[in-house]
DNA sequence: AAGTTCTCGGAGAACGATTTCCCAGATCGT
DNA sequence: ACGATCTGGGAAATCGTTCTCCGAGAACTT
């Protein structure tokens, strides 16, 4: 029904196609009056721009692909919807792909969003190394920003949360406790994150213990393995097993509870990326928070930036600080996850602020 | 760079690009030694056919807008999974819209996706009452697809799964398990789910206990209100309580633990969805699982139908039954999360299946 | 053998906006 | 008062496809 094209508004107010576009987009100064009998044929017919008419001569769709490694991943949801919130306000849409972790698929994914002409894409790189070549690729055909894990130097506009400083805040709580014999349950692989939290761990770790360097066991990042995992260390009775994320230390916190470990008391266990179930766990997790508003937004920025004009430059990697988040499954001094102020933080668990950060 | 046409393609194949289109889209036969010419062409140019010319020109954008209430609701990222990989098999693309919970960001989000020509909608609506004129509105202009949630009757087709359904297998289970006081806790509200399952339960709980109907309590679907709930009920003794989905229940079980009540010895719980947390719990809760890969399924398969011309028709509605997953905090019979069959379930627990039911 | 169908290919009109020219009249400068 | 600049507006090209006509020749039909 709504077939309403410029030219009926053109028709109904006596003048060109060209009057009227320019009356609406504001590119060139239109007579006051003529103007005035514009707008009341539009709002009259109830005109509404063919954003895919004005894509093709713009050759902008205002549409920017999102590729997620696998967005079931629960640290993604926060992240999509800050995403989604900050391109919105600036009128972009968010074409969602999903990767099921699989750099294949990524590439895929990857090369499909750009025969779609998206203006832009947004990259959660599912491999540091096997996703470079996708994403050089595409980043020569349109602006790129990575987020959240790196791939490689120098591919393209980076935002990242700092691994390292991160696995450092749980160190330093760590030591302040008094631990002296930890071990790290990281994940194997060359994803960013994996990488830098574990190198991390073993060049701080001498803090707590100069002698023994604390075991470092690999795997990958599930529940699963952070079960399996806390059967490879108990051998060597740490007193604070460190994960390299959420998901682990919740396995971790499982098997220890039902082999009856009794946690923080005789082991303190720590997780990265504060997902809502970490704070939902007994006792609840003290983790590492990436700071999600502010990772969305800098990607936002340096998108806008990008798609500004701004085509040479070299590629900037904006690091952002995270926070710690202690909970009870490193210190006593903190309640269970019924604690009103560790239970409360889950992004679902109230309604959402309706103006944040920004 | 890649501002190969089929201009280009014309060129250098020595025919039009009538006949170029042709062999492209197959939409008319064509001699062999042409297409062979046309394709050698093609490929040795690296032609990519341009979305939003085909777009304009075909009147089809090959997108389809999925607007959810809230992104961050951990039941969605599952289904939004699963539809994205429906969809892409048929080379559409997902334009995502978070909504914020909110009606009017939802009337709005959907108005910008039908201003991008998105060829359909699916909508997982905020409100039962007060989205029905945005959607109905939205359903008059293309093809629309309600999910998960009701949005009053006839306005458009949907698939749900069965609340009903999944109320009386919970409460079957409780009573099989000789449960005689349960009292539930739900959400107000007029959200399809809140309803459905709260008159399910009114309606069935006389099985368990003829005289005493059971205590209903109403607040939101929320891990706060699972913790506040818990103190309302419990001066009616209860031995079960009958949460309407599994974030309630989480924090029912977090109340109750901290209280040092037993569960399930004293009170029994169970929730609704099997949403990824459920399992991971301790005990593992209890719960309906909602077939969300064959919602995904169903809805594109609808989809699918309207577009392909069945316009008229009137709106089918596909009830889709869900299944009871019993976990540790309704029975003793079930071990603690780190059970092998109850902990393994959990959607990125394990690599994800290559190629689900389809 | 003439008419009829069939097959393959080209020319060109859409699709609905943006944008570049170009022109008429008003305003300005000297 | 006359040329130069400025201003508001229209005609038409353009973006890259798809699709409708149309026509020329080959293959049938009778």
């Amino acid at each position: 029904m709504a077939e309403v094209t410029l030219r009926d508004v053109a028709r109904l107010s006596g003048c060109s196609v060209a009057t009227v576009s320019r009356v609406l987009a504001g590119s060139r100064p239109v007579g006051a009056e003529t103007a005035r009998r514009v707008r009341a044929a539009v709002d009259s017919l109830g005109y509404r721009p063919n954003h895919v008419a004005r894509a093709l001569r713009s050759r902008s769709t205002g549409t920017i692909g999102l590729v997620l490694p696998q967005i079931t991943n629960p640290f993604y949801p926060t992240l999509v919807r800050e995403l989604t919130r900050a391109l919105h306000t600036h009128d972009r849409a968010v074409i969602l792909a999903d990767c099921d972790d699989d750099p294949m698929t990524e590439a895929a994914r990857i090369d499909a969003l750009l025969a779609r002409q998206v203006d832009a894409l947004l990259v959660v790189p599912v491999d540091e190394k096997r996703s470079v070549a996708a994403v050089t690729a595409a980043a020569a055909r349109v602006p790129l920003v990575l987020l959240d894990r790196g791939c490689g130097p120098g591919v393209a506009d980076s935002v990242v949360v700092d691994n390292a400083a991160g696995i450092q805040l749980v160190l330093d709580h760590l030591a302040a406790a008094g631990r002296r014999r930890p071990c790290f349950v990281g994940a194997a692989g060359t994803a960013s994150a994996a990488v830098e939290r574990r190198a991390a761990y073993e060049s701080g770790v001498g803090a707590l213990d100069p002698r023994a360097p604390g075991r470092v066991e690999l795997g990958e990042f599930s529940v699963e393995w952070g079960r399996a995992a806390v059967d490879r260390v108990r051998a060597h009775r740490p007193d604070a097993i460190v994960c390299a994320n959420d998901l682990i230390a919740i396995g971790a916190l499982q098997r220890l509870r039902q082999l009856g470990v009794d946690v923080p008391g005789e082991i303190a266990v720590t997780g990265f990326d504060d997902i809502p179930m970490a704070s939902l766990t007994d006792p609840g997790v003290t983790t590492v928070r990436q700071p999600v508003a502010e990772l969305a937004a800098e990607a936002a920025r340096l998108l806008d930036r990008r798609l500004a004009g701004e085509k040479a430059g070299p590629s900037r990697t904006v690091r952002l600080g995270p926070e710690l988040i202690v909970r009870g499954s490193s210190t006593t001094d903190c309640t269970g996850p019924a604690d009103a102020a560790s239970g409360a933080d889950a992004a679902w668990d109230r309604k959402p602020a309706k103006n944040p950060v920004s």
